[in-house]
DNA sequence: AAGCACATCAACCGCCAGGCG
DNA sequence: TCGCCTGGCGGTTGATGTGCT
């Protein structure tokens, strides 16, 4: 007895999508939104389940996506992010307007990781290879942390703060939607094993 | 030109968390 | 409170493309 399945499995498409099978996606989700993923295949004559259109939706068709290749800035700013966050791809997507949690982690396997290898940093704490004791965060001027209402680092109840990535001087999130906010907790760092000592402090108040 | 190795990335799988009855 | 259902996430796979010999 295993899980039960996701979907109908004898009656559903694997594999690459055709153009056909887009089409119709993308005319029912721009009809009827995105909605329940689970009835959306039959809705929309698609032998599909609905995780696949789920993911395909979000990674390749919907209209906002940025597709094309990684600039400078992204890569900093996805190894910045990474430093602090770890394997959150979510949440660094958010981070990046137009692009995917999928393909930054994809861009991070196949780019990020040799990069930093080339720097001499190990891609999963970030430190530096042969000196694994001494901790350095790439660019940590390139960060600063803002409260909830883009306010210079306030902590807020149970240590939760805002992580506003910085380029070129200009907060990201002036130039993204509402969505582009990541929160994280001091604790999630410490399970991921990420190294806090970052140049962080509560604001000194009175 | 053919064969091989490596790189890329779209898609799948399984697990987890949250919502809801 | 519990169990089911669904959406979402991260890890992994495999098909395809590209470069090298």
């Amino acid at each position: 007895m295993g899980r039960s399945p996701c979907c109908e499995k004898e009656h559903t498409n694997k594999g690459a999508w055709s153009r056909e099978e887009d089409e119709r996606l993308i005319s029912y989700i721009k009809a009827h939104g995105e909605g329940c993923w689970r009835s959306l295949p039959t809705a929309a004559g698609l032998q599909r389940c609905g995780k696949s259109c789920r993911l395909r939706w979000r990674n390749y068709l919907r209209p906002d996506l940025k597709r094309g290749k990684f600039t400078e800035e992204e890569d900093e700013l996805i190894i910045n992010l990474h430093s602090l966050l770890g394997n959150k791809w979510s949440l660094i997507a958010t981070q990046l307007a137009g692009r995917t949690d999928n393909e930054i982690k994809n861009y991070w396997n196949t780019h990020i990781k040799r990069k930093l290898l080339s720097r001499g940093i190990d891609p999963q704490t970030h430190r530096t290879l042969n000196a694994a004791s001494s901790f350095t965060p790439h660019n940590t001027n390139n960060f600063q942390l803002l409260d909830i209402q883009g306010s210079p680092m306030q902590f807020l109840p149970n240590n939760i703060c805002k992580v506003s990535p910085i380029i070129n001087g200009a907060s990201l999130s002036e130039e993204s939607n509402s969505n582009s906010s990541s929160v994280v907790t001091a604790e999630e760092h410490v399970s991921d094993g990420i190294n806090l000592e970052l140049s962080i402090r509560p604001p000194s108040f009175g």
